[in-house]
DNA sequence: GCGATCACGTA
DNA sequence: GTACGTGATCGCG
């Protein structure tokens, strides 16, 4: 059907291709350009579907390309003779933030968002007499940076547990928590996010699709209700360029060759990192700490649960039926317990037959 | 065969 | 705007 709608066949996974066709031969329009010509990526395609309904099922098939290929396609052949498993390796010298990452296969990018994210997590399936145990950190950036600016709007939120988009979002608009709308937590969120990563105007722009003047408000607006956030930030900054490094929770350095670059974009990039690495790295640092004394505890306690996957601000442990509540318990404990901060840790926890059917 | 690039999956 | 890994394509050799 692709083809017929741009009337010759030509090889869809080739972006260098696929730009041909939609902005050569159909003249539409080059909303983005890339240092080897057209971006042919999903916010592009989004763009041109308001022109052209039909490239819809462009997006279609790369996103059912990408799931088969990646996903469906390579897995059978990853199965361990011996144990009838799929073992993948984590590599923990990679980052360079600390985080672990894992390979051969990637497991801590298994698709959960896609419509067929649910069917590919129920290919994962405890072994008989064995639960799957999935507890995640909730709001763990937001809650070290928080516990490292010391902002009492922030920790605020945190110790009374509050939803903290929408908290945000009834703080950047002025309104009360009852006047909020879903958009307006939408965008909090957004922000928030922004914020862990180092936020600019022109990212902020980009993502919520507004102008940078726009995006620059809500920045200034985010930092007049967070004041010790951006006193904070501007510390972290300050620091990164007297040192030329910056350190997370534990002690980790990232060092920061690009912070005083005569070059704009190179000192930039260096600043966002130098803001994010002390909140994902001491995220790495937290959840590593909470692996190590939850398998003394396991030992301890002479429990069989062992964990069987990490994704940064969660752990999958596999346990035997009769250990889960015990198990359940601990690991709570554990996680939350990792370190003491001037926020509350909160670790929710899940449980389920398969990856895919995990519930409280 | 190798590396760069793009696109896209996760936190 | 942060941090990754994988697959496909493509140009170079």
């Amino acid at each position: 059907e692709i083809y017929e709608e741009v009337g010759e066949k030509f090889n869809i996974n080739s972006s260098k291709q696929l730009g041909q066709i939609l902005f050569e031969k159909l003249n539409l329009p080059p909303v983005k350009k890339i240092k080897t010509g057209y971006s042919t990526n999903e916010e592009v395609l989004q763009t041109l579907c308001l022109i052209r309904p039909s490239l819809k099922k462009i997006l279609d098939y790369r996103q059912l390309f990408k799931l088969e290929s990646t996903y469906i396609r390579p897995f059978p052949g990853l199965i361990n003779p011996r144990t009838g498993r799929i073992h993948t390796s984590f590599n923990q010298t990679v980052t360079a933030t600390g985080r672990l990452s894992s390979s051969q296969p990637n497991l801590q990018n298994i698709p959960i968002r896609n419509k067929f994210g649910e069917k590919f997590r129920q290919a994962f399936i405890a072994e008989e007499g064995n639960l799957f145990l999935s507890a995640d950190y909730s709001q763990i950036e937001l809650r070290i940076l928080a516990h490292l600016s010391g902002d009492p709007n922030l920790k605020k939120a945190f110790d009374r547990n509050e939803d903290i988009h929408q908290q945000t979002a009834a703080e950047i608009f002025n309104v009360l928590p009852l006047q909020l709308t879903s958009q307006m937590r939408r965008l909090a969120k957004v922000v928030n996010f922004g914020i862990v990563y180092g936020i600019s105007s022109y990212g902020l722009a980009r993502d919520l699709g507004i102008s940078q003047k726009e995006a620059e408000e809500y920045i200034q607006h985010y930092f007049q209700r967070y004041p010790q956030v951006k006193e904070y930030l501007g510390q972290v900054v300050k620091k990164a360029r007297e040192k030329g490094y910056v350190r997370t929770l534990l002690g980790r350095k990232r060092y920061l060759p690009g912070i005083l670059s005569s070059n704009r974009k190179m000192r930039e990039m260096a600043e966002r990192a130098a803001i994010n690495t002390p909140i994902q790295g001491g995220a790495a640092d937290l959840i590593k700490l909470a692996m190590v004394n939850l398998e003394k505890r396991f030992r301890e306690e002479e429990l069989e649960a062992w964990i069987i996957l990490q994704i940064h601000d969660e752990l999958i442990f596999e346990v035997p039926e009769r250990e889960l509540d015990e198990t359940r318990r601990i690991v709570k404990e554990e996680m939350e317990g990792a370190m003491k901060l001037s926020v509350p840790l909160v670790v929710e926890t899940k449980v389920g037959k398969n990856w895919a059917e995990m519930s409280s």
